[in-house]
RNA sequence: GGGCGCGUAGCUCAGCGGGAGAGCACUACGUUGACAUCGUAGGGGUCGCUGGUUCAAUCCCAGCCGCGCCCACCA
């Protein structure tokens, strides 16, 4: 136990207090040795943590989803639930063999003169270099991960359960190898799957050529075209069988201008006679849409590209070896110089980009592997639609159901190096084998042709990076062993995620989990919001406009960031980040530190006796309800996922109500001569600092933690403390009634004073005028703190005649009288009373109309007319008195 | 083309059937022994527009106007 100083500094805190958390095992649930609470009794609660790439450092998005994420940790590791946070990270394929690439060719080398062996020595060796840096971030964000189990997708064991999923997959005919039209990346020399697929809208043109009609001398149809070198690859027009301008040509042929070759005119229902001439440019080999119809049509696949989309050996000479796009303005120049592009137009269109390489994304046929979505989707739409799994909020449903129930096929191999590589062996006739091992490879080879003497070579693709995230909930825990903690964590409870990983990840954890599982992976979604700059612009580093979150903890301390994303995580919206939020969560700190100050320099002491049942004053007694309601509002509020209203009731009920009121209250108190009142006030005071503290530990762990530890010996640190439970019997309806009297007269005097210019240096008494006796019994029992709140010489009852030049003011039935003659201005009192009247005006008048309506007494519920009943006679009186004020004021003269 | 969402105080956003809220910013006042990273008081809103439902609409419904995002095969 130690003084607190002065000022907080959360930069010394944070570090020793996470150090404190981390070394003593607190974030390890307590059956697994940890003293994660008491949680050795509780119910399983488990949240396994989006996988940030390993050799990533952490943005808003990350600082975001931890401290949802830490905040449900910690609340139900403090409810006494056996709390696991699964940690780890991710390989994160494409984007960290780009880093790795980029920083050999800053050295001058090429992945490919390094050799894959050496190359994927070096990714290893990348990670261990920055592989710590993110989960050393996460720490400072206070992340309360049991970082003793952390996990890597290319682990050991989670390797194995990759391969184990692709094999078992294999083995059901659901992984198959096809070939198909996929979405090849001409930049990084890989087939990617439909998600990593960016359409983007683009101004482009739209070129109309005439194709020679063969046997038909001067005759053309015309086909508009976005990609004219796809010309090149052209196996057939097609027209629709309807269109009356193209029946005569159904069966004939063109010749290919340029190539020369014939192709068919054939009828199918996929041209649109509405668009462009009809009549469309059958491109089997590059277009989704005509490999299709040229399936349909029996039209031949001609591939005209290589990898890097350069024009190969299908295409006549002149062309051989052109990039796509300079071939496309040779070609164009061609067509014109034949006569035969007939007109160009602008045309708005979307283009496929790589997300990665941002590079136009080229389909291409060739041999892939595939997950049947299809099948596997299907109990994972189930799953959601019987509410085995709930998103939240629940619209983004919608967005998963349209999702899957469209789903394709799932291209899972990936030409790169870094990654999983595919456990699928070839026999020299292409024969495939797909193994646990490569013995195992080579005894089903053995056994399938028959003899000992086979070559296998491997299937040098590895698989897409969300092929081992999709197996994250059960892999991390130690699947395909039959772990304890694969038996007691999943299910797991909650997967807290950004909607842009909806596809990518959550769909996917659905259909692996609920097949080799037999479970769902988790019975909530929490979906949360992007964190944009306060623009409302996604950060990206190309604008420039990136606030990076560890520039916000040293300026103000992580507790301060955490704070301000809890209070801004309202649902389904977009995080506008903005650093003067952060400052006023800062001070909000601030403010929580100086009130333990306050409290410990009037002796506050924490006493473990102290029952906030027992206390006697009207003002205690009435303070500890509050901390019930807060509680009640907070636990309500996080149950919910609401973080920003849990945020909100805490802030509102500690700077509001406690500091603003309470302490002030308790002023009078300490300084006054009651002994037995004090030595109430002043436990309850250190009793209630302890309930804030305890009740906003999830969301700022670091400060509570300190002010935990730093103003009493506790039995337990602050993370493994209960979190408390009060009952509804603390709130004291009574004790409301009666500081809700004290703090208004209080408030309505200060407006007053301030109104009329009563400087805060002059202290002036105060009577009341008609008061009842509930007001009578708390003027007394409050007079000390009443006189020091609302600066007053006296506060008494009025005896006799109210006193010349005195300004007045209604509080409920009682009149409030400040004999103010001498400061008093009389025409601005008039004013001011006069404003006040015509403020009750206007609402008699409101409840006067509302209740003159007929309709509105006969179809309003009846405790709704009671109430406007009530409150027209309130504001009726309320007029009444400021009448009488006014007239008195008038006699005055 | 389909879907989702948003338009509330100067700014950022809560609220979502019964008397318009918060933080920041702004104005005035303040050396009240916890806190100026503060205190007290105050100004500021036809709750995008138009209709409809209802006794009652910022809130529900429809249309419109603006603005985002996601999905989709438009030559």
């Amino acid at each position: 136990m130690a003084e607190l100083e002065k000022t907080y500094h959360p930069e010394e805190v944070e570090a020793r207090r996470y150090q404190e958390w981390e070394e003593s095992g607190a974030f390890a649930p307590a059956q697994a040795g940890g003293s994660g609470g008491e949680g050795a009794n509780g119910q399983p609660y488990t949240i396994v943590i989006p996988p940030p790439n390993v050799t990533g450092s952490l943005h808003m998005g990350h600082a975001l989803n931890n401290t949802l994420q830490d905040i449900l940790i910690r609340y139900h590791r403090m409810k006494g639930d056996q709390t696991l946070w699964q940690p780890g990270t991710d390989h994160a394929g494409i984007a960290t063999q780009m880093v790795v690439e980029r920083m050999l060719e800053a050295e001058g080398v090429k992945r490919t003169d390094l050799g894959r062996d050496k190359f994927v020595e070096r990714v290893w060796e990348w990670k261990a270099e920055s592989g710590g840096t993110i989960t050393r971030q996460l720490r400072r964000m206070g992340a309360s991960c049991d970082w003793s189990r952390e996990r890597f997708t290319m682990d050991e064991g989670l390797s194995k359960a990759v391969v184990k999923v692709f094999v078992e997959l294999h083995k059901q005919g659901l992984i198959y190898r096809d070939k198909r039209l996929v979405n090849w990346d001409p930049k990084l020399h890989t087939a990617i799957s439909d998600l990593e697929v960016e359409q983007r809208e683009t101004k482009g043109k739209m070129w109309f050529f005439k194709y020679p009609i063969e046997g038909r001398d001067g005759e053309y149809i015309t086909v508009g075209t976005t990609r004219p070198e796809t010309m090149l690859g052209d196996t057939g027009v097609a027209v629709h069988p309807d269109d009356e301008r193209y029946k005569d040509l159904i069966g004939q042929y063109v010749v290919l201008p340029i190539v020369g070759r014939r192709i068919p005119i054939v009828a199918d229902s996929y041209a649109d006679p509405e668009k462009g001439s009809g009549a469309v440019k059958i491109t089997p080999g590059h277009d989704f849409n005509d490999f299709e119809v040229g399936k349909r049509r029996g039209l031949d696949v001609i591939n005209i590209f290589d990898a890097d989309a350069h024009m190969n050996e299908e295409v006549p000479q002149k062309f051989q070896g052109m990039e796509r796009f300079a071939a496309r303005q040779a070609i164009l120049h061609d067509m014109e110089e034949l006569g035969l592009l007939d007109r160009v137009e602008d045309n708005a269109m979307t283009v496929p980009h790589g997300d990665r390489s941002g590079v136009v994304i080229e389909p291409w046929l060739m041999d892939q592997w595939f997950v049947d979505a299809k099948t596997l989707a299907k109990p994972a739409i189930e799953a959601v639609e019987t509410g085995k799994t709930k998103f939240v909020p629940k619209n983004w449903e919608n967005t998963y159901f349209e999702w899957m129930r469209n789903i394709q096929p799932w291209c899972v191999s990936r030409q790169l190096w870094w990654g999983h590589q595919i456990p699928a062996w070839f026999g020299p006739d292409g024969e495939v084998f797909v193994e646990l091992s490569e013995e195992e490879a080579l005894a089903a080879a053995r056994a399938h042709y028959g003899k000992d003497d086979v070559e296998l070579t491997r299937d040098p693709d590895v698989l897409d990076t969300w092929f081992s995230s999709a197996l994250w909930p059960f892999s991390t825990l130690g699947w395909p062993d039959e772990t304890p903690e694969l038996a007691a964590h999943y299910p797991t409870d909650v997967l807290v995620t950004g909607f842009d990983i909806i596809f990518f990840w959550v769909a996917r954890m659905m259909m692996m989990g609920l097949h080799f599982m037999d479970e769902v992976p988790f019975h909530t979604v929490y979906i949360h919001a992007l964190v944009r700059d306060e623009k409302g612009q996604k950060m990206s580093k190309s604008k420039g406009n990136v606030i990076d979150p560890l520039d916000l903890i040293n300026k103000f301390g992580a507790d301060a960031l955490r704070f301000t994303l809890t209070a801004f995580a309202a649902q389904g919206r977009d995080v506008k980040m903005s650093e003067s939020r952060v400052e006023g969560y800062r001070n909000f700190c601030t403010k929580i530190w100086n009130a333990a100050r306050f409290c410990d320099m009037n002796e506050c002491r924490p006493d473990p006796e102290f029952n906030p049942k027992s206390v006697n004053s009207t003002l205690n007694r009435w303070i500890v309800g509050k901390v019930a309601e807060a509680e009640a509002e907070t636990a309500k509020a996080l149950e919910a996922y609401r973080f920003n209203d849990a945020a909100g009731a805490l802030y509102a009920f500690t700077w509001g109500t406690f500091c603003d009121w309470y302490l002030e209250f308790a002023k009078p108190v300490f300084a006054g001569e009651d002994a037995a009142a004090k030595a109430e006030t002043r436990a309850a005071a250190a009793w209630v600092l302890d309930q804030i503290v305890t009740l906003l530990h999830p969301i700022i762990p670091f400060i509570t933690e300190e002010l935990w530890q730093t103003r009493a010996d506790r039995a337990q640190p602050l993370i493994s403390s209960p979190w408390p439970e009060y009952g509804a019997d603390l709130i004291d309806a009574r004790a409301n009634a009666e500081m809700d009297w004290v703090v208004r007269l209080i408030s309505q005097i200060r407006a007053v004073r301030a109104e009329m210019n009563v400087p805060p240096s002059a202290k002036i008494p105060m009577l009341l005028k008609d008061a009842g006796a509930g007001a009578q019994a708390a003027l007394t029992a409050h007079r000390d703190l009443i006189l020091r709140l609302a600066r007053l010489t006296d506060a008494g009852l009025l005896t006799g005649e109210v006193p010349k030049g005195a300004v007045q003011d209604v509080l409920d039935e009682a009149t409030i009288i400040l004999p103010i003659a001498d400061v008093i201005d009389l025409e601005a009192e008039k004013g001011r009373l006069e404003k006040e009247i015509n403020k009750q005006d206007a609402e008699i008048t409101r409840f006067e109309k509302k209740l003159g309506n007929e309709k509105f007494v006969a179809n309003a519920p009846d405790e709704v007319v009671e109430g406007e009943r009530e409150k027209l006679a309130e504001a009726q009186a309320t007029r009444a008195r400021l009448d009488e004020a006014l007239k008195r004021l008038a006699s005055m003269g």
